[in-house]
DNA sequence: GTGGTCTAGACCACG
DNA sequence: GTGGTCTAGACCACA
C-alpha cells in the first residue's frame, strides 16, 4: 500500500494533486529519505490514474529534488539539501503574500493568522491527521 | 489612471495576474469600498490587455464579491462581507497548509515563518511598497 | 518555415535532438529574444513529430529558461539572464571534462583541442554553416 | 584493489558511470596499457554493483577498444590506437560543439572557455585530483 | 521488475 | 489560434 491518498478536486490538474499529496507524505515523515518511492505502475494502480500521469508525478518530484531515480532499480526519497536562509525566505515569499492577501480580504488580524498557522504546523507533524484534501487552491 | 499595475509573469494566465493585482489594491486601501472600479474599456486600455481578458477579470472579481455591478451606473468596490471566525480559518486553510508544506520542505522553523509572515503583513499595509510582482505561484 | 531542422539520430531521444537544435538556433542568433518560437502544432507538422513530443520540447526549453510561455498567445524566445562567472565555470565543468577525457583518449595535445574549439566557436556564429546534425552524443 | 571509484549520480545509468570512471583511470595513467583490467567478479564486488552491470561495463570498454579480452588470460588495458589528425577532430566534434553551445548560452567568451579547458586538462594529468564526480551530463 | 520515449487522439482553458 | 491535461497502448533500456 502506498502511504498517501488524495480526493480528486476538479479544476486542479490531477498530477499536481498527487504531487502535492506526495509532498505532504514526505515532509510529515510518512516517507523518509532513502526509502523507496512508489513505482509508476504502483501509483497508477493504487490511485487509479493513467501510467503516463503517474510518470509525470515522479518526473516533477525528481525535478524538485524530492526523489532520486536509480535507473533500472526504482525511485527513492532523497534527503533534502539545506537551502540558505535568504533563499528560504525568498522561496516562501509569494505564498506568504497570498496568505496575507486572503487573510486581509477576510478581515482577519495578524494574531488570528498566526494562530491558524501554528495549528496547521502541528497538524502536519502528526501523520494521522493528514487528510490530503485541501492545500491546493482551486482558482 | 487606475490604481494598480502588474508586470507580466510568464506561464500564469493574464487575467489571474490582473485579478490578483486588483485584490492587492483593494486590501491595501488603494481602492476603497464604494469607489468606482475601472470599466472593461479602461482596464483594457490602461493595462494593454484584450477586452475579453478585462471582462473576465471583472467577472471573477464579481463572483468573489469584491466588486458589484450597478447597471447603468458602473462597477464599484464592494464592502467586504464579514465571515465568522470559524469560516475564516477554514477559507484560509488550504493556503496556510501550502505555506507550511513549503516551509517544512525548506527546513524552516515555525518562528522563522511567523517572522516572515509579520513582515509581509506590514508590507501590504503601506501601498508604496507594493510591487505587484510575486504573489502568484508560478509552479 | 521554422528556423531549424535536424536529422534523426537513433539512440538519442527525439525530443532531445529537437531541443538541442533549438538551442543552436537561439545561441546562433537565428531566433532572437522576443521573437515568437514555433508553436507546438507547427513544430509537429514541420518536423513530422507527434504533437506530444513537440509539446515536450517546448516544456524543456521553458524549464531551461530559453523560452517564455504566454498563455493563450504563444511562446516567445526569452532574453537569457546573466549567470555569475563562478556559476558559469561550474555549469560547463562536466562537459569540458568529457572533452578532455575524449581528447586524451585520442592522444591529442591541448593545442589541438584549442584549435578545434576555436573552429567550432566561429562556426556557431555564422548560421549558414549550422548543420544541426552532430552535437548530441550517441552513447 | 581496483584503481578507480565512483560516486553514484542519480538519473544516469550505473554502467555508464563506471565506464566513465574507467576512462578517466586509463587516460590519467592509473591504468596503463598491458596491465590487467579488473574482472567482472572483481568489479562487481569492489564497486558493489550487479554482475550483469559489471559485464556490460567490460563489453562497452571492449567495443571502444580500450581493453582487450585475452581468453584464458583475462582482460588487459589496450594500447590506444592512433587516429589521424582529421579523424581526431571529427570524433571530438560533437562534444566540442556541445561545449560551445553551453558556453554561448551562458554568455561566455572564447578566452574564458579556453582557460577553463586548460584547467581541466591539467587536472586530469594529476591522478590525485580526480574525483570521479561530474563529467557525466545529467540532463 | 524499474523508468523513458513515442504515438494517437480527446477535451479544456486562455486571449 | 495558443498551450495544458489526460487517457491508451506500444516498445525500449537498465539492473
Amino acid at each position: 500500500m502506498i502511504p498517501f491518498r488524495f480526493t480528486f478536486q476538479p479544476g486542479v490538474p490531477l498530477y499536481e494533486q498527487v504531487v502535492y499529496a506526495a509532498h505532504k507524505a514526505i515532509i510529515s515523515g510518512q516517507l523518509r529519505p532513502g526509502e523507496p518511492f512508489p513505482s509508476v505502475r504502483t501509483l497508477s494502480k493504487e490511485l487509479k490514474i493513467n501510467p503516463n500521469t503517474a510518470h509525470r508525478v515522479i518526473q516533477h518530484l525528481t525535478n524538485e529534488g524530492l526523489v532520486e531515480i536509480h535507473p533500472g532499480v526504482g525511485t527513492i526519497v532523497a534527503k533534502p539539501p539545506q537551502a540558505t536562509a535568504a533563499a528560504r525566505a525568498d522561496l516562501l515569499g509569494s505564498e506568504l503574500e497570498a496568505v496575507v492577501v486572503e487573510a486581509k480580504k477576510l478581515g482577519m488580524k495578524l494574531a488570528d493568522v498566526m494562530a491558524a498557522l501554528a495549528d496547521h504546523w502541528e497538524r502536519l507533524d502528526t501523520p494521522e491527521t493528514i487528510t490530503t484534501e485541501g492545500g491546493l487552491e482551486t482558482k
